[in-house]
DNA sequence: CGACTATTTGAAGGGACTCAAGGCGTGTGG
DNA sequence: CCACACGCCTTGAGTCCCTTCAAATAGTCG
């Protein structure tokens, strides 16, 4: 099923299907597998020793997680939507490893692209003011999201959303609210998005300093 | 100089100085090295296209950073106090990857660290309060300093944690020195700190909920 | 000794969280 | 097919924590 130099592209691999909530994987579990989006997002989670939950990124079409950089899971992963997936061998992994050259560079690309979503989690909390913090969300993750025609598929929960950025469920929906009055986005519907006014979306990201 | 097998390790490699504020490599700049610190604190610091600056990381001695997953550096680096580190080759990183078994588990383990530095900050700043931001970072990062006698060499500038945390400096001062009143920490000098209550300052790393 | 930066402390104001209640959508069972 | 239950979204009001602004002190380097 698998060759070698498809060890991350194998297009012919059969996409499964999650539904919203299903668990992908656990942190602590042997790291048999790794996962790639091919439809919908998939969300990491974190759980500290008191209980509490956090959502820590998400992973869009195209991305990878769960990466076999150690031999169990590093984080928990769950489907933040309907997902279509392809779970990888972990074993065509260390093998790709010993080739050279583009098979390489394709699987340090997507070491980097794992580790610069939670990288990614950081630079937006860091930012003061909520409405910056969600306005920098979006322009960060939007492009990642299949669209057609302007209207972007988001099928984000905003209690995911609000966890991810820090922040309670009532001040997303305020935030989303008061983009859609500002007419910088639209929502049509609730897992649809079009953005209207992307430059003042970036004014907006850069924080209220000024 | 480099041997293969000491690709990470090599205890001979002689460590270079740097002083605090000290640029140790930018952004976009060719990968050509990555580093070690053997002494002191370095920090990731990201810039904005605004301008705002962040600090997203902190690396403690014995941890690497710049690793070339890209043929570019993924983020600015500075040494956050004086240091001693040490540069190695990314030829070396590369024959390296040839390699497999201990080598490449410890290359593999070398990246999950860099990883969970950025993953960590997310984990620190998504906690409701400063205090309890605070505590977790504390918490999480003084293991890692070296340490003699319980006292603890903490050589931060309390106007990067303030960014690294995502809040302003006069809060940072002032959970401090609520940290001292309540004895749970004590600070003979600035950059020394002893804990005197590791499982109060666990309670309020959960966070102020209940 | 003097300039600069970091830390400390105080006061005031605002933004986000909490609490509470109602609306909406989805899926289930009768 | 309809009614109901459940969870998510929405909206409002009040409170508190953190930020901001301001000023003084301590520390560092020349």
């Amino acid at each position: 099923m698998y060759q070698a130099n498809g060890v991350l592209t194998d297009d012919r691999a059969i996409a499964m299907p999650a539904r919203a909530g299903e668990t992908l994987f656990i942190e602590g579990e042997a790291c048999t597998s790794f996962l790639e989006i091919r439809h919908g997002v998939a969300r990491a989670v974190d759980l500290t020793l008191g209980g509490e939950r956090q959502v820590t990124a998400f992973f869009f079409p195209g991305e990878f997680l769960g990466l076999p950089l150690s031999r169990k899971h590093r984080y928990s992963a769950e489907a933040a939507s309907d997902l279509l997936y392809v779970r990888h061998s972990s074993l065509n992994w260390r093998s790709g490893m010993a080739q050279s050259g583009e098979a390489e560079d394709r699987l340090f690309s997507a070491v980097w692209q794992e580790e610069r979503s939670f990288m990614d989690r950081g630079l937006f909390i860091g930012r003061v003011g909520a409405l910056a913090r969600m306005a920098a969300f979006l322009l960060s993750s939007l492009p990642k999201c299949t669209a057609s025609a302007g209207t972007i598929e988001f099928p984000l929960w905003q209690i995911d959303i609000a966890s991810y950025l820090a922040t309670c469920p009532e001040t997303v929906c305020r935030n989303l609210r008061q983009l859609r009055e500002m007419k910088i986005i639209a929502m049509p519907r609730k897992d649809r998005l079009i953005v209207q006014d992307r430059a003042r979306l970036a004014v907006l990201a850069e924080g209220t300093h000024e």
